[in-house]
DNA sequence: GCGAGCGATACCTTCCGGGTATCGTCGCAG
DNA sequence: CTGCGACGATACCCGGAAGGTATCGCTCGC
């Protein structure tokens, strides 16, 4: 009864299904199937109900549930508190410049809240780096938005946000209900400066580079739209501004937000703050 | 961080040796310095200070030891709330028979102030079966005393105990101070039936199968020893009866209460009972 | 009746946790 | 001051567990 099965368990007692809950855990089924049954034949009881009708908990299995979310969050705290005793009880975490994101403040006060002798730093970057300066160093985690180079990181998904084409308001296309990328082919779309991540570049541009203006903010992005009609993609949710509108692109990949942090070597503290991010975008 | 890293850690933190703490943990010392480091490298500080005047808890260790021992100890609580919810809160606990050994009573007394909701039974069996119905079966744990036949057992020593011969007081040896087996190489020593563990017959025995009575029970020894000068072996503390003494043999091997449970296919209780024995022998 | 979905099984590969042997360092005794 | 013993660290090896891919068996819905 190792503590990552535990982890393994609860993912698959709230999924309540063994293939959505491999995905969760970035592994593939069949061992995860096999670790429950480990754990089962550890425990001395059947965990799950595993009929046609899907996957159910046993009454053994709901107090597991119960007992293992207990014993995970007394296993962060005991982190966090070894980590603050070693004096080590910073967290900078990255943030993609110009985010709207409510969840973002929401998150740092819930983790305030579990853990209130750690202290969060947060550092915001330009829409250029989308790893937030994790890869420059200096960043512990970072709460940003895909693609991105994913090399010596681990990347979390939170939430899938759909995306529009933002257009000015005056342009022949701002009345439609909706938008394919076919329909803004020819069209200008603005870059981010040399060197930027590929991945990230490509998505923005609505998968493959084109000509336009350079940006590095999301106002720059705003004016270039409105100067000369650059095409932008934002997200649906977003208040576009004065002069634009958006209108769905529906071809194109919702974006993504995430979690990503080192793969080694990193800061003890990143496990916690991850928990809690989960548990607050759970909502 | 997973619980079996915290319970070498706690081993290594408790004894502030390596080595012994390897012997503990029935593991040599290589593997266990091996995982401190890691332990302290995903913590992201020391935990010990290792200096030729020895190994030393550092502050964030002193605080790492309380939490995995909270951490550890919550551990078995929700094994045991999980069997329970599953209806296999019974543990059977074989009992080496006529065994005047208090701790036996504190260890079960102490177990159900932890774990009430487990029913514990007692089966007690007569010295023929040092396994107390372990290998048998329907005994999950014997309190029992080495050695025996291990295979398919783990076996933890709780305690040693000092032997003595047991003689009639009026035996020529009875007032000597000690003995040793040579002392007593032309002697009857009592045997046990057929069938009875060799290992366990030899040492009480002294090293080597002799002729005698059979005995099967603490009594029956007593008797034989008193009716026709039969050597017994017995602990040093014993209260010898009437019309017997106790001489110390300073060439035998103490005598070693050991905890014994299967090692596959246990009872999930067990791990737990075994943690209690551990904690109430150390005293 | 057949294809899709889903958990279980079979089998392979990799790597981690365990082992033995040995080293480096330090204190101590002769 | 030099050899020796104690002890943790290091080097290296091996078996098994944990992860992967391919596939099966069952059930359900169309």
């Amino acid at each position: 009864m190792e503590l990552r099965t535990l982890r393994y368990f609860v993912a698959v007692a709230e999924e309540l299904h063994f293939g959505r809950a491999a995905v969760r855990l970035h592994m593939s089924q069949p061992p995860l199937s096999r670790a429950i049954r480990r754990l089962e034949a550890e425990i001395g009881a059947s965990l799950f109900d595993r009929s046609s009708a899907g996957v159910a908990l046993t009454p053994a299995g709901a107090v597991l549930l119960d007992e293992a979310r207990a014993l995970l969050d007394h296993a962060d705290r005991a982190r966090v508190r070894v980590a603050v005793a070693a004096g080590a009880a910073t967290l900078t975490v990255g943030l993609l410049g110009d985010s709207t994101d409510p969840g973002v403040t929401r998150l740092a006060g819930a983790y305030r809240g579990r853990h209130p002798h750690v202290e969060i730093r947060v550092r915001e970057t330009d829409l250029t780096d989308p790893t937030c300066g994790l890869s420059a160093g200096g960043v512990d985690v970072a709460l940003t938005r895909g693609p991105f180079d994913k090399t010596g990181l681990t990347v979390r998904e939170l939430r899938a946000d759909p995306v529009g084409a933002l257009l000015r308001a005056d342009d022949p296309l701002a009345g439609r209900d909706s938008l394919t990328l076919a329909d803004l082919a020819d069209r200008r779309w603005f870059r981010f400066p040399a060197g930027t991540d590929p991945g990230w570049q490509a998505y923005w541009n609505g998968g493959r580079l084109r000509e336009g203006p350079v940006v590095r903010a999301v106002q720059e992005c705003r004016q270039a739209v409105l100067w000369n009609g650059t095409v932008g993609v934002t997200l649906l949710d977003h208040e576009p501004g004065e002069g634009l509108t958006v209108v769905p692109l529906v071809d194109m990949e919702p974006s993504r937000v995430v979690l990503a942090w080192p793969e080694a070597g990193a800061n003890p503290l990143v496990r916690t703050f991850v928990a809690a991010a989960i548990a607050a975008y759970r909502d």
